[in-house]
DNA sequence: GCCAACGTTGGC
DNA sequence: GCCAACGTTGGC
């Protein structure tokens, strides 16, 4: 059976544009156990995903994505000098774990944690929920419908929002959750 | 940049 | 097993 799932990044890791121009990509450097749990026992193959960009502006949901690969070893943990290096575990007993994650839609904006926050239906989705961390998150059936439908009915920024972008300096590094 | 909320670590 | 200290997440 289907399931559906919110996965966190931030946009200095990567973004649902790359994710359209490179069609897939491997969601590793997860460090988190929970997280790590849902991609190594329940991931599936066609599960949808809402691509959400965190500490971004605003924060909230760029588009959707699919589940094209199942839970498989995270090797950047065990490569040493890479950025997602961790000592925990080993080649022979991987404690980490990534799935491949294939482009659905971009969003033409972004369905903010705002609108989240405040649509009917999403009372109880665990990203509206205050403290919420986990960049792994299961979401319903109901919740991923809706927040698809406030996605499509989302408009590009408009020409007074068009001005180039503000340089921002990525944040210290460590700061990531994929990438 | 601030800082509240959270997860992890380690002393006891 | 408790819990204080610490590091990180992520909205604002």
């Amino acid at each position: 059976m289907t399931r559906y799932w919110l996965m966190k990044c931030e946009p200095s890791a990567y973004t649902i544009e790359r994710l359209e121009r490179d069609g897939r990509t491997s969601w590793e450097g997860v460090r988190n156990y929970q997280a790590r749990n849902f991609m190594r026992d329940e991931m599936q193959v066609g599960d949808g995903v809402l691509f959400y960009a965190s500490n971004a502006d605003p924060s909230g949901v760029t588009g959707l994505a699919e589940i094209v690969r199942a839970g498989y070893p995270d090797h950047t943990a065990w490569t040493k000098g890479h950025q997602y290096f961790d000592e925990t575990g080993s080649k022979d007993a991987p404690a980490w774990y990534m799935v491949d994650v294939g482009f659905v839609e971009r969003f033409a904006g972004v369905v903010s944690l705002e609108q989240l926050k405040t649509t009917k239906g999403l009372e109880e989705m665990m990203v509206t929920q205050k403290g919420s961390r986990l960049s792994v998150q299961p979401v319903t059936r109901a919740e991923f419908a809706i927040v698809a439908r406030l996605g499509r009915a989302t408009r590009a920024a408009g020409p007074a929002a068009a001005e180039p972008a503000p340089i921002r300096p990525p944040r210290a590094a460590g700061r990531r959750t994929k990438k």
